[in-house]
DNA sequence: ATAATTTATTTGTGATCACAAATAAATATT
DNA sequence: AATATTTATTTGTGATCACAAATAAATTAT
């Protein structure tokens, strides 16, 4: 019998996807920025039919909007939605960061820690897109050990949501200072201090939009 | 000034998708039925192209799997999936039923005893999907009161991903009994106590499938 | 100038096609 | 008979087109 593995290359759209679905989680979009489908097409030099399926699902998953139209933009957020998002967050992320914490083994704890640096400098630098991208992996590594991605994927369907928002907002404020909670975060990891690690998760992400709101 | 107001049909794929959404969340597919493009095609009597959109659609939303070759499927869910997915539910549906809780109205309360009715209907007919259907609807038409939307959509989406199983699993163990927490989730909405409106609905969920994966 | 109307352009939708890859069916080989 | 190989069929992907609806631009009328 001859097995032969494929490596199945990822598709076209797959590929264009991807790379709009980041700029759109870390805020590369402002709201209100409209799609189209020729004009995605030939930026990547593609055919409508790929672009369509891109926008249509990012569509699916609440990155976009589309108009009663049939067009395409990036969501604009009031308040009341972005705090119900806020919620979700706060209530989703502290329950995968609870599974996660027991894998929490010190290389992870590390990389974090890490990664937090990189938010300092990112801090320093007023560039909002590397903190944004850095703040989110601080979070993502740590929930990837939690082994529950339908959570993670809820999760980062919120993140996707108010991407293009929180950007505007970390701009009109400027990005002030290096989450403060991020330390007490990694104490409670080394800690496996749960009702902590719940807690800190909790006003991390609550406090972020906070102080972004008014 | 000449306003007019088109009321814009729906698109054909929108007729399509809201089909067989409902026919997955219902559990009509059982797990690990594939979808092809030209077969859902020519039973709708369209092209390719809106068969795939819509495929595409409930791809994104968990609704079916993509293979590694690109075909489509209901998703199969292991045990520890299936557990993850209603650990969100026993999170997410008492907060959404909590913020209901202040808005829900005599009317409200009337009409899902009503539908309470039809899920004891559905018992003694032993019709699984009718009994499906006005469980959700039971859960929803409290929900919708909750006025948050994101949050409404991450309830349904886990619905829509566990649909099929769930299915299955009524048809193996048959639908033995009306859901017995459903009387005192009424009696917290009547009594707006929120505490034990938490707990009723956490309870009614999660015991929900314990009951079924042993 | 401002608002209404007309014209031009842009846009999403759905259909059809060619193509390659994957699956199923049939045949041959051990 | 069971396994390997070949052939036939089915399938998703991407490209291109026609079309109608929506938007933008230009024009006209008030």
């Amino acid at each position: 019998m001859v097995i032969d593995l494929k490596i199945s290359e990822p598709s076209l759209q797959d590929k264009i996807y991807r790379e709009l679905r980041q700029k759109i989680m870390l805020g590369d979009l402002s709201p209100g920025h409209s799609l189209t489908l020729r004009g995605l097409a030939q930026l990547y030099d593609v055919s409508m039919t790929p672009a369509r399926e891109v926008l249509r699902r990012l569509a699916a998953e609440g990155a976009l909007i589309v108009t009663n139209t049939g067009r395409f933009m990036t969501p604009i957020l009031g308040n009341d939605r972005l705090e119900e998002l806020n919620a979700l967050r706060g209530l989703l992320e502290p329950e995968i960061a609870a599974r996660a914490l027991p894998r929490a083994h010190l290389a992870l704890i590390d990389r974090m820690q890490l990664i937090n640096s990189r938010i300092a400098q990112a801090v320093i630098q007023k560039e909002p897109i590397s903190y944004v991208q850095a703040n989110l992996e601080f979070h993502r590594s740590l929930y990837l050990r939690a082994q529950a991605p339908a959570m993670l994927a809820l999760v980062e369907n919120i993140w996707l949501q108010i991407g293009p928002t929180m950007r505007v907002l970390y701009e009109k404020i400027g990005v002030l200072e290096t989450p403060k909670h991020h330390v007490s975060i990694l104490a409670a990891l080394k800690s496996s201090d749960e009702q902590k690690l719940r807690l800190m998760i909790q006003t991390d992400v609550t406090n972020g939009l906070r102080m972004l709101i008014r």
